[in-house]
DNA sequence: ATCATCATTTTGTCTTGGACAATTATTGAT
DNA sequence: ATCAATAATTGTCCAAGACAAAATGATGAT
């Protein structure tokens, strides 16, 4: 199945593990993996089935593990750790209904066409609200977890990723009305570390069905930035969303510095799984804990604006 | 205007120049510049002016200027370089029509609704076609140019990808039509150091017109993945588009890359406003220079499938 | 004068091994 | 048990050297 005799150099390795080349030398000096074979120059040709095991480790230390802990491990210690953690961050996995089952199962055999049919058809029964809150929230947690447990290839959590966007961005564009203009004025964005957009979407959704005027910038603003924009958008609140991808402190500073620079009458919100937001609140912003939160806050903000 | 007191660390510098870690110390020792200050910790601490030199002496580069000759010059004769290289390259600037600039003003005075409704109105009048050639394409090139000098703000440039990206998707999902197979069967991304995703949503638009079944899985795809995708979705095509933001080694590696992992059968495409490869082309790939090649090129498709 | 071939310069990326700040885990005190 | 201090871990940065690949310039032939 893989061909011995092809291997790449350290920046392909780089690019396609996510891991700088830093890191990759490190781990040889320290931990003895990975030890490339040398090329006619004496440079590092990595093979493919090393480019696969340091692909496991790099999901490994996205759902917590440490490099001192598992880098030097064999192949098969770590694809046990890896069916391991997999039960236990999922226990239950027949609790799931079977209709977002039978979505994921389109994704795995990359039936597109059938996905975008069957996802469309979910909307039209449900409504916009409802397929937001109920498919697509529901559906991103499992598409997340199966990526992890290494169960979903990155390209097909990229072709979900696009068909839910499309009918979102659809939905979006036709619930828009623009002259009703009742407040509160929502900017939208994450962080530049968080690069995942989804969140954003469900929550402008849920948000132009309330009728508030919104304003997206896409994902991975600079701070600074989304000070300056906030102010020329006149938001009442910036939006922002969190995911399991960006570090606890990147989420604390950053809303620190967010909130101070900030003035105080605009307010801000925290969405998303994102495993530190859960433990501890940040001071000055609101969390966010789930879709129907966003009604909730529209509503109390309307009431005391009078 | 800038503060000196604020300095960057030399990774921010490497990630919004594009230059990498190697070259920029290589051309400090080397050519003396830039010579950034040190830190506390004796490491390197670039500041605002010289982050600003070094994007324009990456646009000279990115011309067809050499290191050697520029990166040693001072500043204004830089400038002056830069003025006489614009005159060259287009020298009758008020050609470019007055409706473009329009939208242009739209986006620096931060005034969403209004671009929203005059892009919209412009779509309508020129049909999806030629809206996406007509408008979104130059507008696409006018922002990028006017970001690279400085005169944009990365929100507003934020903000302008955001409207444009809803009246594409909206446009290619009405204009989808799955049960017409004729084919080629085109999968659409782009190379992992490659965030713009504006290209793409372009040619899908113009690619699904002309009833090709498209799947972008939109951007940043391991090249590894890029293979297993077309494959499982058995594409004849797959389209990547390139911007300034990708180093021309990456550009050709990376697309040898792929040559070789995709079967001869299927054609890879290569679009977009990427100096490295305005100059030289890649092996055994397509260049599509405009967006009319594309019609072209599905045309020849066609006609050799017989 | 135009084109092909070879030599030379330029330029980016890779190399090693050392250092250290930042993050995370562990210990000890209240 | 909670918090602060200490210790281990880990990614990134540094220096200076090396060299292949690309670009340029020079040479000679048509």
């Amino acid at each position: 199945m893989i061909d011995p005799s092809v291997t790449l150099p350290i920046a392909s390795v780089a690019r396609d593990t996510g891991l700088s080349q830093d890191t990759l030398r490190v781990w040889e000096r320290r931990y003895g993996f990975p030890t490339p074979e040398r090329d006619a120059f004496g440079e590092r040709a990595y093979s493919l089935a090393q480019l696969e095991k340091l692909r496991l480790i790099k999901r490994l230390l996205d759902s917590g593990q440490r490099p001192g802990r598992i880098v030097a491990q064999p192949m098969d210690e770590l694809a046990r750790l890896s069916v391991e953690l997999a039960n236990v961050t999922n226990p239950d996995k027949s609790n799931s209904k079977i209709e977002l089952r039978s979505h994921l199962e389109l994704i795995r055999s990359h039936d597109v066409e059938g996905l975008r049919r069957n996802l469309a058809q979910a909307q039209l029964r449900l409504g916009l609200a409802g397929f937001v809150s109920g498919v697509v929230a529901p559906l991103n947690v499992m598409v997340g977890e199966a990526w992890s447990r290494g169960e979903l290839d990155v390209f097909e959590e990229h072709l979900y990723t696009e068909c839910v966007q499309m009918l979102l961005r659809n939905g979006i564009s036709s619930a828009r009305q623009p002259e009703l203009d009742i407040g509160p004025r929502v900017m939208l964005t994450t962080f530049p570390q968080e690069p995942h957009g989804l969140g954003l979407l469900m929550a402008e959704t849920i948000l132009t069905l309330e009728g508030c005027p919104c304003l997206s910038l896409g994902t991975q603003t600079p701070i600074h930035n989304i000070v300056r924009a906030a102010t020329a958008y006149r938001a009442d609140i910036v939006a922002l969303s969190f995911t399991a991808s960006i570090s606890a402190n990147a989420v604390f500073n950053g809303l620190a510095e967010l909130r101070q620079a900030l003035p105080a009458t605009v307010g801000i919100w925290a969405g998303g799984h994102c495993p530190a937001l859960q433990r501890r609140d940040a001071p000055g912003v609101q969390r966010i804990g789930a879709l129907s939160d966003i009604q909730t806050q529209i509503a109390h903000w309307r009431a005391v604006q009078t």
